[in-house]
DNA sequence: CGATAACTTGAAGTTCGTCAATATCCGTGG
DNA sequence: CCACGGATATTGACGAACTTCAAGTTATCG
């Protein structure tokens, strides 16, 4: 049955935006693993609290339905969203190894998640820990695929890579990859994107009189994926 | 001698610079489960790769002495540094769960590191698991902290808690938090605060102007924290 | 249906990037 | 040991991209 928890099949990713990305793999494995025990469920509305940064953490989350946000601050109130969660995505690991929270997890929507309780699973459930590290290690891969985009991407070709990203993430969940439904305020994808949200609006108003996708508030039509391509390749 | 694996002891950690960090504790307590074994060590000239984006991963590696840089490429062409490696530090947590590496680890100068034979270590080895664990949602959290300051920090302010930080990292090391040795040329810790190069040197001489540090090409003395700590504050 | 939040759009301002010239260091070889 | 050349770093002037401030529009929720 897990015969393969040893022998990792897949190269190195690349960075964002490769379809067959190494994520799937390891969430749909975590998702089915979990899904026959009795776990702990709790459904949110939209901008209630999983956990806040400094709460205790009990257990893990996985989220099964609706979308979040993770958000890390600091004493002197800066804040920034770490990452957007959805189906198959841990809420926690980025303080397995402390006594507390170091990061808010937020609804964006109505959602679900399971709590996960680590430490007995971790003993008692075969292939469970090589999914944690798989789940862990992804998440790093994925923040500096983000480093490296906010660090050599001008804010049109942020905002493309993130829509193209979605696109690819949405598709993964089995909805229409040319029509998607942000679920985040312009702040929020501002905020994630490292710009102000102005200029969030602005540059999806000029890829909308591009022809390159269409605008309507929160959702989004891919209308030229091949034209949002050769904008990362710098062929303007 | 190892009783407390089980239990997480400190609360979320403030971003960067909080000198109590949750490295030590966790660098420390592997460097000090694996003494004992007759590990491989390698040393390394500057310059020389770790390894390679896109090898097989065979093992982990500790980072006994010297200094490292880790970078994630693109097929474009660009470039990041994902972060600056010393002793204590893993390299190559990042593709745990691949079969190959997802980045590049390049020595900045002579140094040394130990081959870790993961899989034979996370069954046979009481405690690994859990230091690995602790390694991968350290970084994660570093990786985040990063990405909150590259995303609200101006130029200076970067520069200044890059160099607070590498002092409280030096100090930990057992050398002087004042007098700092950067390893680093211009380009990487550029690379590594999403500036360019001269954008650094500028900063470098301004923040000397004011008698803030003392700047002898790569000899960074530091002359006034309180002054660079108000700095952060936005009390200009 | 009104009020508040979310979003869009414009104009002015600032920080940082780009280009270019110069200076300094360091290793290599004469 | 010194001289040379390439790499590394500093400094200046200019321009562009993004931010800031402000006003106006459109949704959303009580």
């Amino acid at each position: 049955m897990f015969d393969a928890a040893e022998s990792p099949t897949e190269s190195a990713p690349s960075p964002l935006l490769c379809a067959g990305g190494s994520q799937p793999a390891t969430s749909h494995r975590l998702e089915s693993l979990l899904s026959g025990l009795p776990l702990q469920r709790r459904r949110l509305r939209s901008r209630q609290y999983v956990f806040h940064a400094g709460q205790p953490r009990q257990h893990l989350y996985l989220v099964h339905a609706g979308f979040f946000k993770t958000c890390l601050g600091s004493e002197d109130g800066r804040e920034r969203i770490t990452g957007f969660r959805m189906r198959g995505d841990l809420l926690g690991i980025d303080s397995l190894d402390l006594a507390s929270h170091s990061c808010d997890a937020v609804a964006l929507d109505f959602g679900e998640v399971w709590e996960i309780p680590v430490a007995q699973l971790q003993n008692g459930l075969p292939g469970f820990q090589e999914c944690l590290t798989a789940a862990l290690a992804n998440e790093i891969r994925r923040d500096w695929s983000w480093m490296l985009a906010l660090a050599t991407l001008n804010a049109e070709q942020r905002v493309v890579t993130f829509l193209l990203d979605f696109a690819v993430q949405m598709e993964r969940l089995g909805f229409s990859p040319r029509c998607l439904l942000l679920r985040m305020s312009r702040a929020d994808l501002a905020n994630f994107l490292s710009l102000q949200l102005e200029t969030v609006a602005r540059v999806l108003s000029r890829l909308q009189g591009r022809g390159l996708i269409d605008v309507a508030r929160r959702e989004i039509r891919i209308e030229d994926r091949a034209g949002m391509l050769a904008l990362l390749s710098g062929l303007h």
